[in-house]
DNA sequence: GTGAAAGCGCTAACAG
DNA sequence: CTGTTAGCGCTTTCAC
């Protein structure tokens, strides 16, 4: 018990005794077991975070947030890769929920309310990025309609007038938003809509590239990408076709990736600050922990639209 | 009693109790206590990771391996980022050591011996990409001699003979064993050696925009960058200046980052194979951890050389 | 094939 | 300020 109060920071010992027992527990080699404790406790100052891909950099920075957060407050991350398959994701969970965390952070594979319903009971937790309807949890996310309007927004006040669009696939709820805010910004500057140079894909490198082409074919003065790895195969494509960014063609991506100013041309992009998504939803999952009071939080984060020379400069 | 026996798979029980129990434990909801059973068996099912941050491709890749390993084993992964502070790495493997582990997998800071011969007399560790000499535990590394001949001799092959290197740190093992490679390859072709076109850096994107510079006007025909970052920097001061790559400079990479075959000239590199790093590392580790007769064992792996067209293509 | 007893290493609660 | 008792939820061992 002595040894208990001076490893735990207790006021109900002399300073005296409990340098002695540290002192001790260094010689001898000593660490407690946090089983042990956990198992008294009902605590285990773990948190489980399921993602899709850690290899992923929007992912990566939302760990790193979450990380960083966890470190501060003395809890340690239990890493959980779902690869976005759904089965993953629930022998994950199906792990962290034997008691190996007091809260789990998820980046979940196509919601639904019944996945999620037994465990919320039991165990805190907070949703990130894409929500299931009916679940009575918090939520943080980046506004993807907002995000989304600032870039097109800036594209037209840069003069461009038939902007091509490269989306993701038609199941993406951050593809869709995005395109819903393309429309309306057309239609709040009375330019025409035309379904022609709208184009779903799987988002890569090669979509970019393939699809660079047919827009150009089809008479566009700009493309937004719906990521910056799909700019960067429209940027290849123009730079192997003598087509000038933005002179020619202007280009939008959206996520700000590292290696977007680092282009031959550098992006104009929007900036989801994803390390800070990864701290608040750290910090709600920690408050949500430690209060007795649950009371359900919605953080829809405002992106940055980053300005580079991709749509041509500032002005 | 009987339930322990229908979760654990004994066979010392009836089928018919055994499906019983099973289906009472859904109906209740009950999951087992994972601290608990720890505290008896004296095994967490979990593994730590310390690395310097997720944030770095080469790195988030690492951990991909060692994190699908693991899952294939039934392993859980506590990830640690520590963020390349000696003083992170010290508390994150002490909180690992009070019990919450089965092994750690271990990306060092800067390592010395002393700081770890303690941890490995209770806890498995294999210790990645750095080593601290003098230490019984095993290793697993890349071949940065290797992997920076096979490169150079490439460039050579393709008749560079001025090349220019741009090197990281002066206290980076990667970058030095790069470096003498480098020399060695100069010698065995008879190619004059200038320090002149020698230049030790941060390894950034700016650094190889800078140093471009500075090596082209000493008029070297090829460059040889520490990594694709570097690379891409290089490129970019290029793409400004009108330089083609690879008819006016060659240039070549190391790591073969995902952007790097993005790149308006697709990056000649170093493939490090960072997935298998980490799922070699896992797997060593779990050995050693199954296995009581404990064998040190030291792979380093060769890596592979990515030819594309940054040093022309290949004949 | 099933169950009772004991104990893993801690801490809550209380006694001194 | 220090120590005793009990018990967290499992599994090991042994009895039936």
């Amino acid at each position: 018990m002595t040894v208990s109060r001076a490893l735990n920071n207790s006021k109900e010992i002399s300073q005296k005794t409990k340098e002695k027992v540290l002192k001790a527990c260094k010689d001898l080699g000593y660490k407690p077991n946090s089983a042990a404790k956990s198992l008294i406790t009902k605590t285990t100052k773990m948190i489980g975070l399921v993602i899709p891909d850690i290899t992923n950099q929007y992912y990566a920075y939302i760990s790193k947030g979450v990380s960083s957060y966890l470190e501060k407050k003395g809890y340690g991350l239990i890493l959980c890769n779902s690869d976005r398959k759904k089965n993953n994701e629930r022998e994950y969970l199906n792990f962290l929920t034997e008691g190996r965390v007091d809260g789990i952070i998820i980046l979940p594979v196509e919601p639904k309310k019944e996945d999620y319903e037994q465990i919320i009971m039991h165990t805190p937790m907070v949703m990130v990025d894409n929500f299931a309807e009916g679940l009575d949890i918090s939520f943080v996310a980046n506004d993807n309609y907002y995000g989304a309007t600032q870039i097109i927004e800036h594209m037209v006040k840069q003069g461009y007038r038939k902007i091509g669009v490269i989306l993701g696939s038609k199941s993406s709820t951050a593809s869709n938003e995005r395109y819903r805010a393309y429309k309306d910004v057309l239609e709040k500057n009375n330019i025409d809509f035309d379904t022609n140079i709208i184009i779903y894909s799987n988002a890569t490198f090669e979509d970019g590239f393939n699809k660079a082409e047919y827009l150009i074919n089809r008479g566009v003065d700009s493309i937004f990408a719906i990521n910056d790895t799909v700019a960067m195969g429209v940027m290849k494509y123009c730079y192997l076709k003598g087509i000038n960014i933005p002179k020619d063609l202007g280009l939008a991506g959206y996520d700000n990736i590292e290696q977007s100013s680092m282009f031959p041309v550098p992006l104009t992009t929007v900036d989801q600050n994803n390390k800070l998504i990864g701290e608040i939803s750290a910090k709600i999952l920690i408050n949500q922990i430690n209060e007795k009071s649950f009371k359900k939080e919605t953080i829809i984060l405002k992106p940055k639209l980053i300005i580079r020379k991709s749509c041509g400069e500032d002005n």
